[in-house]
DNA sequence: CTTACATCCTGATTGC
DNA sequence: TGCAATCAGGATGTAA
């Protein structure tokens, strides 16, 4: 489940092997992804270079020279692997190979999303900052609008669900779990009765996870893979998340999970309240 | 303004 | 063992 330390990762790993490269041409296979991809997609992505890769939450935006960006969502089982000229494609799964781009270095970039969850669609440059998905969005995590001052107000009147995509980008189910263990955060508490000092504790345990998720370039729950088919490390490093039943690693009680406001939340009855 | 819920999809898991 | 039902989950549109 790709969530901002994963599309981080891509990023930064593609700002290696993929920026600067001119796309030669583009092929979708498989249109319907969470919008269809419009028919003229390939025509209008060939012979355009990637000059600089953003993201902003979960979104990958790929500004492409003439004018016009590429927003990318991976979904929740999509990715984005770079494949070099002598990458063989054995063993591999292919079947969920929706677009693949071909760059000048005959690499090439494959987008795979077995849920058809993600997204792919081009807009004008001009116009990302009123793109529907961007729009709505958080302030970034890891940025300075992300402070106690702020959470405090965007929490004012709001019963459930402190970690979403319109309170702070890019955080989800993974991510928001782990974020309120450190915080000692209970997930079920309403977010109008959190304390000061509660909302200071989540806003400063959220850098570090997103830190060290980042650094472990994400984390494979199930399937994902990064840009380079390797599989997350931070999974090793989940103190709550998918650990339903198994002890605490900080108090040895049991992890429960609760869906709060259509999400699933895991947490320890102990350390957190 | 808020929350709730169904929808999209398919692989993995659970139930019988 | 095999097949069917269920679950998972981000974003969105609609409803309450």
């Amino acid at each position: 489940m790709p969530e901002l330390p994963e599309v981080e990762s891509l990023r930064r790993i593609l700002a290696h092997s993929a920026v600067g490269r001119t796309i030669v041409r583009a092929r979708v296979a498989e249109p319907r992804l969470r919008r269809t991809m419009t028919h003229d997609f390939a025509a209008r992505v060939a012979g355009r270079r990637i000059a600089r890769l953003r993201r902003r939450g979960k979104y990958l935006i790929a500004e492409l020279s003439g004018g016009t960006a590429m927003i990318v969502h991976l979904g929740m089982s999509g990715s984005l692997t770079h494949r070099g000229a002598d990458f063989g494609s054995a063993g591999l799964d292919r079947r969920h190979d929706h677009v693949e781009f071909e760059l000048d270095d005959r690499s090439r970039l494959i987008y795979n999303d077995p849920r058809r969850f993600g997204l792919i669609r081009l807009v004008p440059a001009g116009d990302l900052e009123s793109a529907a998905e961007l729009k709505a969005m958080g302030p970034e995590p890891l940025s300075s609008g992300f402070s106690a001052d702020y959470l405090a107000r965007a929490a004012r009147g709001r019963r459930v669900a402190i970690m979403d995509q319109r309170i702070v980008a890019g955080i989800g189910n993974i991510y928001a779990s782990e974020i309120l263990f450190r915080a000692g955060v209970r997930p079920t508490r309403r977010a109008s009765r959190l304390t000061r000092r509660e909302i200071g504790r989540v806003v400063e345990a959220t850098a570090p996870i997103l830190r060290a998720a980042i650094n472990g370039r994400g984390t494979t729950f199930r399937s994902y893979r990064d840009s380079r088919g390797r599989p997350g490390r931070f999974a090793a490093r989940l103190m709550v998340y998918g650990r339903e039943g198994e002890p605490c690693l900080v108090c040895r009680g049991a992890i429960r999970n609760v869906v709060v406001g259509q999400r699933a939340s895991f947490f320890c009855p102990r350390c957190q309240r």
